[in-house]
DNA sequence: ATATATTGTCGACTATAGTCCGTCGACTAT
DNA sequence: ATAGTCGACGGACTATAGTCGACAATATAT
C-alpha cells in the first residue's frame, strides 16, 4: 500500500467533505462507512477500496472520477 | 463489497488490457500485481484498492480517472 | 497429435480494509 | 464551570485484498 497515494486521497477527501459542510460523523452516516475509518482515510493511514470510494462520493455528491483526478493532481504536488 | 462495482470494474479492466495487447501475465508483471489476482479482478470476484487501480493504470498507460469513469458508465448499463 | 501460450481455479497464507467499542483533547457554546 | 460538537486515537475484532505455487482447461498454433 502506497502511503503517498493514501495521503493524497486523504487530503482530497477532507477538502471535499469540508466543501460539503459535513462532519466526519455525518459523512460516515451518509456513506455507511465507519466513523473511525473515515478519520483514518483523511489522515492517510489507510486507503479505500473502489466501492468505498463510490460510497463516499455518493454521500458527498461528487463524481468518483473527479476525486481520483484530484488525487492524481495532489500526487503531483509536493507535501 | 459491492459485486456490481467489482464486475463493472472487471469488464473495464479486461477491455483496457486487451486494448493494450497485454496478457494477464504481462499486465501482472508490469503492474507488480499477482497474476491470479488480476484474473480475479477481471472476473469481478474481487475489487481493487486505490493503489492497485493506480498500479494497473500505470502499466496500461491509461489514466485512473478514465478507468473510474468507464466503471461508472458500465454500472449504468445492465448486464 | 503435441507443443505453446493463456486463463481459470484451488488451497493456504499474510497484509490490510473496515467495524465497533471506548476515551481523550481542543474548541465553542451556555 | 459544564455541556456539546468535533476530530484524533486506542484495542480488538471480522472480512477481504493481495501473494504464492501448482495444476487443469482452453485455444491456437505447428
Amino acid at each position: 500500500m502506497d502511503h503517498r497515494i493514501a495521503e493524497a486521497f486523504g487530503r482530497v477527501l477532507r477538502d471535499a467533505r469540508n466543501d460539503a459542510g459535513f462532519s466526519q460523523e455525518k459523512l460516515a452516516f451518509e456513506s455507511g462507512i465507519d466513523r473511525t475509518f473515515v478519520s483514518m482515510l483523511e489522515r492517510g493511514v489507510r486507503q479505500p477500496s473502489l466501492t468505498t470510494i463510490f460510497q463516499l462520493c455518493n454521500a458527498l455528491e461528487i463524481s468518483p472520477e473527479k476525486v481520483v483526478a484530484l488525487t492524481t493532481k495532489e500526487l503531483g504536488e509536493r507535501h
